[in-house]
DNA sequence: AGCACGCCGACT
DNA sequence: GTCGGCGTGCTC
């Protein structure tokens, strides 16, 4: 555990006169929780050591680059075996403000502060060989803010954007509800200065983005102010990008998500640590980065599941963002037509404020929903085939045809169709390294030529012309994707202009903006997609939108299967219906479900969001589930299952049985995976969950503590487990 | 984690 | 006789 008290900055005064020896410590990207010292030679590296500088250093037989994270005269390292910090990179240091929310999140997060720290800094920094020659241009600023502007103005000649229809709204263009959310938002005057939790609840359509860019425009008032709005996906929506970029002619503003290319995110987060950006609009990773004067943060879309993050350190973007508001005493607001349950239940406790908006903002009305029953049993035509959407739909489509209006069709399944198989001998189309199914893609990214991927290891491997276990040449598909549904509904509709969009059609984000720009201008009838269609995105001809097998989300062991449905196809309801002026023009959304009496459907159908959640919050508080208790999983993966499931019940064995274990801990039994085998490991996973988060969290010390007892880094020694502890999990 | 060192099996 | 498997130890 590091000593060196990172939410003050405090060190031990180190004397740093020439007289003295000066070691720092610097944390690395490794599993490894503790520091290594390094002798700072104060004439070579000219000038004094600071907590939160990138340097470069030598480690093992190469050189790596860390975070200083404490200066001292002292080492309790072996002086014969310590080595000098080579250099350091010319750039800001990282604020102790900013370095004490990353060492919160390694704690809470059961990762080590270098883990999390350097992740935060982008890869175009952490290139040593580069810092020499950037030296001067960061002395030099005239040099290298010439050039951004030569490159700003590169991009915008690459991608023309036709200016967004909302963009400049001015508090003066608010409607009479959104001017009163604004004044409640800004509250007291006096208390800016102050942690503040504030629910946006407001229904799709009804101006949140408004209220909250009017918000932070009244909220920021010196020029080096800084104010962060995280959104899901930002790839998906370069629109809002534009708007922020609108709304704040006089500021600058740093985009930050992993679409962008490795120099353009360098600047951005340089721009930013510099305090020379004033709003940085990111997906979850600019949660963690260095923001030294930030005043305000918004978190968009807050229920969104995609603020979790899934690799490396598993951290929620958006508890982060709360912790952060907390320890900078600013108002964080957290903006949903659909909260999280954890967020609604905090508003109706009173823990956070809530403020609402409920009028549509645009002179549209609600669409209408429909349940469409589907039948056991998928329906055919008279000639046998099959039927990929209910007549209801159909009929629907064929409407709104006539009517020259658009039709969205969401399904949930990319490719062709989920699995392959034999009709002679039941062979399925498996992959190697998992113990998943292999999808059917009719034309790969890569070529024209139809293959099999594995959704979950990647692989891609050629379609068999035979089926490989009999030989028999009649192979079958089972199921629907986007690219099956695209090639019937152009079948079934042949003059209108079909459109796929789904995560292999919009590869590449300039292409994503192509296929959307073809929703906009009216080019396309029909699209056909999966829910990324709906995140984000304003349309304006849309009549109606048709939810393909709703219940396939269902059949999910994760019990915030409903939760998600339901956010999900309020989002989509709220894309018909959206149609600015006209006044004919009620959308239709039509859902495909066999269970049309579940409670998802019926509070979806009278648009109670409040009952909805109402309703799953008494279901999880009998069932004691979050957030009604609090959860962690250990995850163990091995060669072989038992390997994995009896690490794990031996872990269990070894922390319930120490005398200090907290009370009020439930540990569930280890079992294996919903999909065991995945890139040829096979996984099990343990779960952990308390009734509350400081019991919880002294628990998972202790498991935390004997993992790392018998490890070297994340492998346990002997038994060649790999192990992770993941706090807050949310399945996807 | 990443990498070197080190000791036992089937191959040019 | 060697190439290479992965068990163990180390990184300031």
């Amino acid at each position: 555990m590091i000593s060196t008290d990172l939410s003050t900055g405090q060190i031990d005064s180190p004397n740093t006169s020439a007289s003295q020896p000066i070691f720092v410590q610097v944390v690395l990207d490794k599993p490894l929780v503790q520091g290594f010292d390094y002798a700072w030679d104060s004439i070579a590296l000219g000038g004094t050591p600071h907590i939160g500088r990138l340097v470069e250093v030598p480690f093992g037989r190469t050189s790596a680059v860390g975070i200083i994270i404490k200066v001292s005269n002292h080492s309790e390292y072996d002086h014969s075996k310590i080595k000098k910090v080579i250099q350091q990179a010319p750039l800001p240091l990282l604020d102790s403000k900013t370095l004490g929310m990353l060492n919160f999140a390694s704690q809470y997060y059961f990762s080590t502060l270098g883990e999390i720290t350097l992740p935060s800094i982008p890869a175009y920094w952490k290139k040593p060989k580069k810092w020499q020659g950037l030296e001067n241009k960061l002395h030099n600023p005239e040099i290298r803010q010439a050039k951004n502007r030569g490159k700003k103005k590169a991009i915008t000649k690459e991608e023309p954007l036709k200016p967004a229809p909302l963009s400049g709204i001015q508090k003066d263009q608010l409607n009479q509800e959104q001017v009163k959310a604004l004044d409640r938002l800004l509250g007291d005057a006096n208390a800016t200065e102050a942690y503040r939790t504030i629910l946006l609840q407001g229904k799709t359509g009804s101006g949140k983005t408004a209220v909250y860019l009017n918000w932070i425009k009244a909220l920021l008032q010196g020029e080096d102010e800084q104010a962060l709005i995280l959104v899901p996906e930002i790839n998906l929506t370069p629109q809002l990008e534009k708007r922020v970029a609108e709304f704040f002619p006089e500021k600058r503003i740093a985009v930050m998500h992993s679409g962008l290319t490795e120099k353009q995110r360098g600047i951005a987060w340089q721009d930013t640590i510099q305090g020379k950006a004033q709003i940085i609009l990111g997906t979850r990773l600019a949660a963690l980065a260095a923001i030294p004067n930030l005043k305000a943060i918004v978190v968009d879309e807050e229920h969104d599941a995609s603020y979790k993050q899934q690799e490396g350190t598993r951290y929620s973007a958006r508890d982060l963002c709360i912790w952060r508001a907390h320890q900078l005493s600013i108002p964080i607001v957290l903006a949903s037509a659909t909260p999280s349950l954890e967020t609604w239940l905090a508003a109706e406790e009173g823990r956070y404020e809530r403020i609402r908006l409920d009028v549509r903002a645009l002179s549209s009305v609600m669409p209408t929903v429909k349940l469409v029953r589907l039948p056991k049993k998928t329906a055919t035509y008279a000639n046998g085939e099959a039927q990929l959407i209910s007549t209801e739909v159909r009929d629907a489509i064929t409407h709104n045809l006539a009517q020259k209006r658009q039709s969205l069709i969401l399904i949930n399944r990319r490719g062709y169709a989920p699995i392959l198989s034999c009709t002679a001998c039941g062979w399925l189309s498996g992959c190697s390294k998992c113990s998943s199914y292999m999808v059917l893609h009719k034309s790969s990214m890569l070529g024209k030529k139809a293959v099999l991927n594995c959704h979950h290891c990647g692989l891609i491997k050629e379609v068999p012309p035979f089926c490989p276990e009999c030989g028999n040449a009649e192979l079958s598909t089972i199921g629907q994707g986007t690219q099956q549904m695209e090639d019937y509904i152009q079948a079934q509709w042949p003059t209108a202009k079909v459109l796929r969009i789904d995560a292999d059609s919009s590869k590449k984000s300039q292409s994503a903006e192509r296929l959307f720009e073809q929703i906009h201008d009216g080019t396309a009838d029909i699209i056909v997609g999966t829910q990324m269609i709906a995140k984000g995105h304003d349309y304006q001809n849309i009549g109606l939108v048709a939810v393909i097998d709703a219940d396939n989300r269902l059949f999910s062991q994760d019990f915030r299967a409903a939760e998600r449905l339901f956010a999900q196809l309020v989002q989509v309801a709220g894309r018909a219906g959206r149609s600015g002026q006209e006044l004919h023009s009620t959308g239709e959304i039509c859902i495909e479900t066999r269970y049309p009496d579940l409670p998802v459907f019926h509070h979806l159908l009278g648009h109670d969001v409040d009952g909805f959640l109402g309703h799953i919050a008494a279901e999880r508080k009998e069932a004691l589930l979050p957030p009604f208790s609090y959860q962690a999983l250990i995850h163990a993966e091995a060669k072989k299952i038992d390997e994995a499931i009896q690490f794990l019940k031996d872990l269990k064995k070894t922390v319930r049985s120490a005398n200090d274990f907290p009370e009020g801990i439930r540990i569930l039994d280890p079992v294996p995976k919903a999909i065991v085998r995945v890139s040829g490991m096979e996984r099990a996973q343990l779960v952990v969950e308390g009734d509350n988060r400081k019991n919880l969290q002294t628990a998972l010390m202790q498991f935390d503590q004997a993992l790392r007892s018998r490890s070297q880094g994340r492998i346990s020694m002997g038994t060649r487990v790999r192990w992770m502890i993941e706090r807050d999990p949310v399945l996807i």
